[in-house]
DNA sequence: TCCATATGTCGAGACTTGTCGAAATGACGA
DNA sequence: TCGTCATTTCGACAAGTCTCGACATATGGA
């Protein structure tokens, strides 16, 4: 979307997938989402997931490697926060096709993926705190 | 969405980016969208992706058992369309993890999604009919 | 019924990925 | 500098995936 990351071809759109589509990875990247903007330190992710730490490290590799997440050193700890925009620009990728092969398929697409539960944004649905499942 | 396919579980959200997640099965995909409503016979995606027969028929059973085209007979051929109600429940699964987390994050990546290339819905920006790029 | 066309299923080989113990790196405090 | 904590890298094995030849099934027409 904006700078450094992403103008997604169909390499980048592949690899986004392949990182999300291993359950260790999909439960990392949501548990991610929901600790935005703070992010979480490595091995927090690694108890709350109950997977060891080297092997969550693979998956973290996997998942910053295809630009779904970045890290930042904090201490001793390597804080990893996900990047949306990241995610909103392969969605996008596969939108486009849509929307150029027809906008009769578009329009309802893009419809109903701008109202879900929340974004009225005159009252927000969730507090910002962090939520306490794992 | 409606009826038979996805109030998207985890499973179901892996199965779909595993099926997203190798070249030959992403283009079958993106050709899909681009030529719905019409749709494809197998044979003639195969032909257009230049893939064996029956290679392409594997691929065609893994998108298919994730949801994502469908299929229906017509005198010798199956004509595959893609599902993209599918497509939009697999990404408001994720979206809606964001934004039960943070509205403040929720609300920028809406907002983004709702206006690429051709929403406006008064001025359709394509044709409907298939474009002919492989 | 027989043949041609369209597509799917099976099985084997090559390749890729996931997992985890052990060792290495990096940061901090004493 | 040394010890400790946080995390990553290495190496090996098990498990899974991709590909494609050969065969099977389904449809339609002569």
């Amino acid at each position: 979307m904006n700078d450094s990351d992403s103008l997604p071809d169909p390499q980048a759109t592949l690899d986004t997938f392949a990182a999300l589509s291993q359950a260790t990875r999909l439960d990392t990247f949501r548990l991610l989402v929901r600790h935005e903007p703070q992010g979480l330190p490595a091995g927090e992710i690694a108890r709350r997931l109950e997977v060891p730490h080297n092997t969550l490290s693979t998956h973290l590799g996997v998942l910053s490697r295809a630009g779904l997440i970045h890290s930042q050193r904090e201490g001793r700890s390597l804080i990893y926060r996900a990047n949306l925009e990241h995610m909103l620009a392969t969605v996008q990728f596969l939108v486009r096709d849509c929307c150029a092969g027809s906008s009769v398929v578009c329009d309802p697409l893009l419809a109903s993926l701008t109202v879900p539960d929340c974004s009225a944004s005159a009252t927000p649905c969730a507090s910002q705190e962090p939520r306490n499942d794992d």
